[in-house]
RNA sequence: GGAGGGGUGCCCGAGUGGUUAAAGGGGACGGACUGUAAAUCCGUUGGCUCAGCCUACGUUGGUUCGAAUCCAACCCCCUCCA
């Protein structure tokens, strides 16, 4: 390279362009464009990790109209490896997912296999969860391998800060990782179409956000800072309150030019309440895991499939769902393949998972269009509390 | 007809004199799951008036302070030989 990537960063313009249609209250109906289409926000990014969102076919996870998926840095880097997914021709053309792609960096990692890793300053060693081989994650290289990914929207390498922690140890956390965010910055090649996402951190103390967000605001040599912003270290145990008394007191320190993301979030009444708080993306194993594991989420809350009272119920799970678990199928036939272990369950209850959780975008979408947020999260939480068990209309 | 093996809780199956309402699976019933070490994990699973009692290891009877475990008879099941 010629050039830092701050120097083409100024010469080709931005990385990412967001554009704002209507807000209602803190709330904003956008338009984020990537070198591989356009994604509608609020939106909902489902989970694919391995480079497959577990159980569904990409074009399955594109009908349900989820525009944008995951990749995530630390899983791909132990299998297949960056460089073969970059000899493949990358991660878009590797799983067949046309639409842009998010990575994460392995910040989550850092968290979730604590006992698997070793933290420095310069970065983090881990012990493979596969087979127990080292495998060296500097900020770096966390952008090296996004890189060679491909990757639409590259994530800075943090430490998801876990929960519960010390003052002292959310402040510590929060300084390494806005160091390795700077790090990260200079390390980003800027193209036209991809760009690079800051992570505030801070836990749960209103001042430690305010800086965190401060500090990436404000990274680089002329203030340039990131694409976009995302909140991460919440919805690991804080509790919702917590987590949007957070989010209140984070989101007014960020751009209101940039997308917003809140890592790893959520259940469907988390992303509710965080849209009205200003949150533009979100990203969350739920719909996918629990999909797997017998949990569906519809309009009257949560129920598994399992249970013995679905054993006879003709209905689908959700009457006014499109999805082909729901169009073809009702809970006693999902019932009984969650019964055999039939791998088909989890596929349709995936499916059935993804596609409501995207209705639910489609539908604070177009309440944001309406400037009706406030009624459509009222009659929201109203249909939620009615439960499983009354009829569905 | 002869020889051998075996009958344990909803099912399979361990257990050969007391620490056994009885390992472990499965099934059943329920729960959890928030930038995926997850098609995973965790409870419960004889009854009752539930820190106690009752019922229970094919059936009946016996030995023993004490039996799923030892003995006898009987009833079933399996294998081999006629």
């Amino acid at each position: 390279m010629v050039f830092s990537g701050l120097d083409a960063r100024r010469d080709m313009g931005d990385g990412l362009r967001f554009e704002t249609f209507a807000t209602d209250g803190a709330a904003r109906l956008g338009r984020l464009h990537t070198a591989h289409g356009a994604v509608d926000t609020p939106a909902f990014m489902p989970v694919g990790t391995a480079a497959t969102v577990k159980a569904m076919l990409p074009q399955s996870v594109a009908a349900t109209g989820a525009q944008v998926v995951l990749g995530n840095t630390y899983h791909l880097m132990l299998r297949p490896g960056a460089e073969r997914v970059a000899r493949l021709g990358g991660l878009h053309r590797f799983m067949n997912w046309s639409g842009p792609i998010l990575t994460d960096s392995g910040g989550f990692q850092v968290m979730s296999l604590a006992k698997l890793r070793r933290l420095d300053q310069d970065g983090v060693t881990f012990q493979s969860h596969v087979d127990g081989s080292r495998h060296r994650l500097t900020p770096e290289r966390a952008i090296e391998i996004q890189h060679l990914l491909g990757s639409d929207i590259t994530m800075v390498l943090d430490e998801c800060t876990p929960f519960p922690a010390t003052r002292a140890q959310a402040e510590e956390s929060m300084r390494l990782s806005m160091r390795w965010a700077a790090r990260c910055r200079e390390a980003f090649v800027p193209r036209p179409g991809y760009g690079l996402f800051g992570i505030v951190q801070g836990g749960v103390h209103a001042d430690l956000r305010a800086e965190s967000a401060a500090a990436l605001t404000g990274i680089g040599f002329d203030g340039i800072g990131f694409d976009g912003y995302a909140v991460g270290g919440l919805a690991v145990g804080e509790g919702q309150e917590a987590m949007l008394a957070t989010l209140d007191v984070t989101v007014p320190h960020l751009p209101d030019g940039h997308p917003r993301y809140l890592m790893g979030v959520g259940r469907p009444d988390d992303i509710v309440a965080a849209v009205r708080r200003g949150i533009d993306m979100f990203d969350c194993v739920l719909p996918t895991r629990s999909g797997r594991t017998a949990q569906a989420f519809t309009r009257r809350g949560t129920l598994n499939i399992r249970n013995a009272r679905h054993a006879e119920d003709p209905r689908p799970l959700d009457a006014a769902c499109a999805c082909p678990a729901c169009a073809h199928h009702g809970r006693a036939y999902l019932h009984h393949l969650f019964r055999c272990g039939e791998v088909l369950g989890p596929m349709l209850l995936t499916w059935h998972n993804v596609h409501y959780y995207q209705d639910l975008m489609r539908g604070l979408r177009q309440a944001i269009a309406d400037h009706a947020l406030a009624s459509f999260a009222e009659a929201f939480a109203a249909e939620q509390a009615l439960g499983d068990l009354e009829p569905l209309s």
